[in-house]
RNA sequence: UGGGGCGUGGUGCAACGGCAGCACACCGGACUUUGAAUUCGUUGAUCCUGGUUCGAAUCCAGGCGCCCCGGCCA
């Protein structure tokens, strides 16, 4: 209570935080919501806001409740309230207490709207849906009062009653509050506080037909709870005067909204809607296909909340619409992952390479660093060099252009950690294409040093074609890669470009690989060992999180 | 003359009356048994027009542009 030594506000909400410790408008205490509506998973986008609730508490010594939204039983379900919980849970936030649920305040929020019709402020309308839309104006006409807009409070208070005791069918009735027809803002022309729906609610069941809306519903909800700062999207600003006059009539708790710009990535769709078709039309395996933008989707290609975490304190926040470039997002993954992942060897498009030279039976067996030699650790493993090896088919090219460093015929490259070789031959099958590479290699370059000191520029990785372990291997596309694709392109995307399946070659240490683990594939990317699909010791599936960068993109551009 | 919000390099975020800075991207150099990483460096911005001021991205006025709002969704 004593420490209100400035913290240096790093954003406008911490600015806005800091006005209110030092006017004392809340005795110093921050306590912030995180208020998903249980009607999908979460993704990218909702970490931006987990994380932006978390961490502002987290840093003025507040806390943050999980509260779900669920004002609108048709559109709620208890699966996502588990995919919630856990999606927090895995950035690393505990939430205060146990998860509240709006569904928890349905009395208080009856009450509370029966004292706004005892002071004048709510009315019962029996319009229908498409009257209210009519009287309501438009952009710049003002709306007209309800006919019943001037009922007495004993008639609204009956007729509420009934309303709530399933009197009336759906449609027929709403619960207004009596605000400001001829209002600019759109909001506070007799905004609908409760409607009839006969609807089963996943928590309440069938206690209610009435159901609050979201903007009757937040504010008071956010009062109960004590909350300080309500801090949601832009989206909500015109929503800010109405939240005000609720609980300003209700005279309570008053929290402070706060709006900022939700998060939009570049080639990215975060829309809920079309996420859920993908979904629930099968086109991705589920919520948690690594293509998905989900935090489930994110974390089974293998990122790591870490890298979520980071991505968010890189990206700010304000109140600028904007659109954060993808390539911000795979830098942070990468940052992450460099440092901690193991290096090996792994061959994705496998063309054989022949070393004529080489001993037919053996095997040369080298130690290997899984790490970079400035690393900490020097853990290594066996990696055998046998007389044919599988590389990378993109590592050859016969007719090599200009600044291609790899191996084409007559030049002199390296296998990585075990020697350099020269490309003698290649054989060729009848469409022309070179179906196997040969070399001979240099014996005194054992190790991968020739002893005259002459350099070669390409080092290629490689696998042993005896000793290959073979396992499967998933390219994804970078989420999407159209600019707001419709739902129609998104699924040709999905069908088409997005996944590749691969049985690639890796080097026999894989095999001891552990669902779970991360490992760099030199010159590739980082992989995930999908600990969904795979089982220890046997068929083991590598996921792609991120690529390094492609290594042919300097090339293109020439 | 509907209301609300926002305009800083290609992108995102800082600077809150005092030398426009950081990150990503880009480009170039160094290093390298990963064309990665690392490292050094270059290019590049205050929407416009006025005003106040010794001094304006910042304050004022007027324009312009973009986003949101007419669900009984959230």
């Amino acid at each position: 209570m004593s420490e209100n030594d400035s913290h240096s506000p790093t954003n406008f909400v911490e600015e806005i935080i800091e006005e209110h410790n030092a006017s004392g408008r809340f005795d110093g205490q921050v306590l912030t919501r995180f208020p998903p509506e249980p009607n999908g998973y979460l993704h990218i986008g909702h970490a931006k806001s987990i994380y932006l609730n978390f961490s502002t508490a987290q840093k003025y010594g507040g806390t943050t409740n999980l509260r779900f939204d669920d004002t609108n039983p048709l559109k709620e379900d208890i699966e996502y309230i588990n995919s919630i919980k856990e999606d927090v849970h895995w950035l690393g936030f505990e939430w205060n207490g146990e998860p509240l649920f709006a569904s928890d305040y349905f009395d208080q929020l009856y009450e509370y709207a029966i004292e706004l019709i005892r002071i004048g402020k709510a009315y019962v309308d029996d319009s229908s849906a498409e009257e209210i839309r009519e009287l309501r104006g438009s952009l710049t006409e003002p709306g007209k009062n309800s006919p019943y807009r001037d009922r007495s409070i004993e008639e609204n208070l009956d007729l509420f009653e009934r309303m709530r005791a399933g009197e009336f069918e759906e449609g027929s009735k709403v619960l207004r509050a009596k605000v400001d027809m001829s209002s600019p803002n759109l909001n506070m022309r007799d905004p609908i506080m409760y409607r009839i729906l006969f609807a089963t609610h996943h928590r309440t069941g069938d206690k209610w037909c009435i159901y609050p809306t979201y903007d009757w519903a937040h504010g008071q909800s956010d009062s109960i709870e004590g909350i300080t700062h309500s801090i949601c999207t832009l989206e909500f600003e015109d929503h800010r005067p109405l939240y005000d006059w609720y609980l300003d009539n209700l005279e309570i708790h008053h929290p402070q909204q706060i709006e900022f710009a939700r998060l939009n990535l570049s080639y990215t769709m975060m829309s809920k809607r079309k996420l859920n078709k993908l979904v629930s039309d099968k086109v991705v395996d589920g919520w948690d296909d690594p293509r998905l933008p989900t935090l489930a989707g994110i974390r089974r290609r293998g990122v790591r909340p870490e890298a979520v975490i980071d991505f968010c304190e890189r990206i700010g926040v304000a109140k600028a619409n904007s659109v954060i470039d993808i390539a911000l997002w795979e830098h942070t993954i990468r940052q992450d992952l460099d440092p901690i992942c193991k290096r090996v060897m792994g061959v994705l498009n496998p063309l054989k390479l022949v070393i004529d030279n080489f001993p037919e039976d053996e095997v040369i067996e080298f130690d290997v660093d899984y790490f970079r030699h400035d690393a900490e650790s020097h853990e290594t493993r066996k990696v055998p060099l046998t007389k044919e090896v599988y590389i990378e088919q993109e590592d050859f090219m016969e007719d090599p252009p200009k600044k291609y460093f790899r191996l084409s015929p007559g030049r002199e490259v390296r296998l990585m950690s075990a020697c350099l070789v020269t490309c003698t031959d290649v054989v060729k099958d009848a469409d022309g294409n070179v179906v196997e590479v040969h070399c001979t290699y240099d014996p005194e370059s054992i190790g991968g040093q020739a002893p005259d000191g002459r350099r070669v520029k390409g080092t290629l990785h490689w696998v042993s074609a005896k000793y290959a372990y073979d396992a499967e291997v998933r390219l994804y596309d970078n989420l999407f890669t159209v600019e707001n694709p419709s739902v129609g392109e998104l699924e040709d995307i999905v069908n088409t470009d997005s996944k590749q399946v691969i049985d690639a070659k890796l080097e026999p240490a894989m095999a001891q690989a552990k669902p779970g683990e991360r490992f760099q594939f030199m010159r590739k990317g980082y992989f995930f060992v999908d600990p969904i699909d795979s089982t220890e010791g046997d068929d083991l599936y590598f996921n792609q999180i991120i690529s390094l960068r492609d290594s042919w993109a300097k090339i293109k551009k020439q």
